[in-house]
Formats: structure tokens, sequence, C-alpha cells
DNA sequence: TGAATGATGCGCT
DNA sequence: GCGCATCATTCAT
């Protein structure tokens, strides 16, 4: 970890103050979690440095009755993290080029994750840009693809554990977040469930 | 401004 | 082989 610049340790140091949400927050019904993320601030501190963002898209996947979600067909060594207990990172790779980061919800035993499609910079946006150059800041991280390419994810970050200092996710206000719903993007099974979540006021637009 | 398409690798049938 | 929780580019309107 390389030592950190002022405005870095400003971010380290503000990030203490903040409340880090906990393995309760993930261990509710997934649709309750995948709603109540928008407007929460994604942390990682990466090893090149620390960045945040505030997320404004996500989708549930719930259980192995949701034919959508990887974990219809059975435990296998991509979504294993699925399975255990809520709070951890499942990353994995797709279209043989880019990465989706979720996050695992629901008790041990219940496959099921919250898709972060979609944040507006706030913190590190310079590394983001390093990260995916060209883009304008809006466009940064407005699709799972681009969130994970701009963050630095990859399936080395499988399986962390959000309740720990690598990524996590903050409350850092009490805002009132006006939540948007709609079908799930890029799918063809389980199409009819509204288990999209979206802020309708961001400025970040998707397609 | 929107539809079509190619890139590219892996997991599963 | 085929399909995929994507995206950038190309081509048509």
């Amino acid at each position: 970890m390389p030592r950190l610049s002022a405005p870095d340790c400003q971010l380290r140091s503000t990030t203490g103050t903040y409340n880090k949400l906990k393995r309760r927050f993930y261990d509710r019904p997934t649709l309750e979690v995948a709603r109540d993320i928008v407007g929460k601030y994604l942390v990682f501190d990466s090893p090149e440095g620390p960045m945040s963002a505030r997320i404004v898209e996500t989708e549930a996947y719930i259980g192995q009755d949701d034919a959508a979600c990887h974990a219809a067909r059975g435990k296998t060594r991509r979504n294993e993290v699925m399975f255990g207990k809520p709070g951890f990172t499942y990353i994995y790779f797709i279209y043989g080029m880019y990465y989706c980061l979720n996050f695992v919800t629901e008790s041990e035993g219940k496959p099921a994750a919250v898709l972060i499609r979609a944040a507006e910079p706030v913190d590190g946006i310079e590394l983001m840009q390093f990260n995916s150059p060209g883009k304008r800041r809006l466009d940064l991280l407005a699709g799972p693809g681009k969130l994970c390419r701009s963050f630095g994810l990859t399936r080395d970050q499988n399986g962390l554990d959000l309740t720990g200092d690598i990524i996590y996710l903050e409350e850092r206000s009490k805002e009132r977040v006006k939540i948007s719903t709609s079908a799930r993007i890029g799918i063809n099974q389980a199409t009819e469930h509204p288990w999209r979540f979206f802020d309708a006021e961001t400025e970040v637009r998707l397609k």
C-alpha cells in the first residue's frame, strides 16, 4: 500500500466518522437491501489509492427460484460466495472482458445478491480516469462493467468482507432518495420482475 | 437517436 | 458449441 497523499488522508480520516454499514444491513430481504443501497457510498481502498462513489442504480438477484440469478442452477465454484454469509462481494467475469460487482444478501444458505450498476464518482476521480482513459466524469461508473473497470475491481476482489477496511458501504447523509423501479437490464429470464432500483433524479443516465 | 453488431473468454449443456 | 447480469462502434434514419 503506497503512502497516502494529503487528499487521500482526508478521505481516509473522514470515513471513520461516517457510518460504515454493518453485516445486519445485508442480512435482510434482497429487495429491501437493493432499494436501500441507492444513495449509499461505495468506498474502495484500492492498491493504487482510495476511491468512493454515490450509488445510483442496483438490481436484485434472489435465490434459486429466480431464473436470472446465477444461483438458479445450483452452487458452483463461480457463484459459491452467494451461498455464504451476507455482506461479502460477489464479482464475476462476463462477455470476455467485463467484471460485475455484487453484494451478497440474505442469510447463509440462501443465495442472493445485489448488482451495483451505476454510481456518481466522488473521491479518487483521477484514478478512475486512469483506469478508464478518455471518459467524462459521469460516464466513469455508468454501467456495471464500466464501474468495475474504473474502480479496478477484478476476480481478485471476489469474496471480500464488506465489514472490513478494503471495500464497504457508507451512509454519508440521511438524504431521502426518490427511487424508481423497472425490469432488470440485459436478462432473458424472469423479465417480469421490477427488481431494478435507481435514483430518479441523478445525472447519471444509462442508455 | 436508435438498431445492429463485433469483441472476447468462460461456464455450462 | 452456445449463451451470457456489457459496451463501443458502426450504420441507418
